[in-house]
DNA sequence: CGCTCTATCTATAAAGG
DNA sequence: TCCTTTATAGATAGAGC
């Protein structure tokens, strides 16, 4: 794009490719600004650097339901504020730092007793023991990063299909309203273009569990 | 960026800026891949048009890490599979395993050395080292939890806001149909009760999204 | 000082009206 | 497709720590 075309692969040199980042980053984001701006789009940009320092943008509507969740946090704890939607497992996390906690202690007490006490053979033991602690710190780990993920991916699914549901029901219910009709008319163009006035609404980003409505006018 | 310059702000006449969504979209998503790549950045960018079509983009896919770890292989694999939507950036769990190996190995070679030779106080400081090197396993792993959470969180907001917007949208037509008539009708039922039998196609103790029905004939 | 990040400049590749 | 405007690679300098 500039003085001398590239590749698209990663830049090996660091320096160049924090460059490259910084520069790239702002052009990005100010083409996603522009787009929502533009088109009338809700965009949410999230873009975490090599180091994990975090950068966002997330246009308006989009932001108050992020916020909200208490996202984009660097705070873990704050990241499992309530959300009666997403609710997370946070107890994992809590029995984590306090697996962690304990492990740690464990490994400082056994470091810190009468080593000088300890031949190479029982020293030799110690060093099976802190590999199968870290060992273990990591097994702990990994299946409590894969609980948290496979819940929040079938929540995920879950809110996935019952919009589909929603889009079918809605559907069907318009073409038969059409049918008995017996014309089209324009109001479709309403349904597929939410009302802004409505979908601003954000005293709420919870789902209302809506009543299902069961009842036939009684 | 072109022949002209323009104003940022909403495009008037609709088919200039579907156009102009449809280009810029590309562009968007293009220019996040590539400073994805050439700078090794996490990057989630999703993005609703007027119309509410997503389109999204994520540097890498959870499905890659689960693959990597290899665990939980039958449940999970099939709670991830319906969802292309939720796909998670994860490309630093290989260098979190990465880490975790050289801890091990550093961890093992200083264990195995010469420790006969080593005073209270030179163990001390391999207590440290090794404290440290745990630390940072544990800080590195928590990182990654951290974003593989805020990924399936925001994804989950994005879902939940569309959810929400589907519901008013096919209330309002509902409604205005409704309104249209003058009079109440049978169908209802048929829209606002799911299929039972897809409706207890999980052991689901999920949000069940019925329409919220405000009605005004009663 | 060394290291990281940002600013500025220029010429050119890419975007987009 | 055309062709102007924008984005940005490359280089260098300066700021902040």
């Amino acid at each position: 794009m500039t003085r001398r075309k590239i590749q698209i692969k990663k830049i090996d040199n660091t320096t160049a490719r924090q460059v490259t980042f910084s520069k790239r980053r702002r052009g990005l984001f100010k083409k996603a600004q522009e787009l929502s701006t533009l088109c009338d789009a809700e965009i949410a940009l999230v873009v975490f650097s090599a180091t994990g320092k975090l950068f966002e943008f997330t246009s308006s509507s989009v932001q108050q339901v992020i916020e909200r969740h208490g996202l984009l946090s660097s705070n873990f704890d704050r990241l499992n504020q309530p959300s009666l939607e997403l609710q997370l497992e946070s107890s994992t996390s809590a029995a984590l730092r306090k697996e962690i906690a304990e492990n740690t202690h464990e490994l400082r007490k056994l470091m810190g007793e009468e080593l000088q006490e300890l031949n190479m053979k029982e020293l030799q033991e110690l060093e099976k023991l802190l590999g199968s602690g870290l060992r273990r710190v990591r097994d702990a780990k990994g299946e409590i990063v894969l609980k948290e993920i496979t819940s929040l991916k079938w929540k995920g699914s879950q809110m996935i299909q019952e919009n589909k549901r929603l889009k079918q029901m809605a559907n069907r219910q318009v073409q038969t309203l059409e049918l008995e009709r017996g014309q089209s008319f324009e109001p479709i163009g309403d349904f597929i273009h939410p009302d802004p006035s409505q979908d601003h609404d954000s005293s709420d980003t919870s789902l209302k569990l809506g009543l299902v409505y069961s009842t036939r006018f009684s």
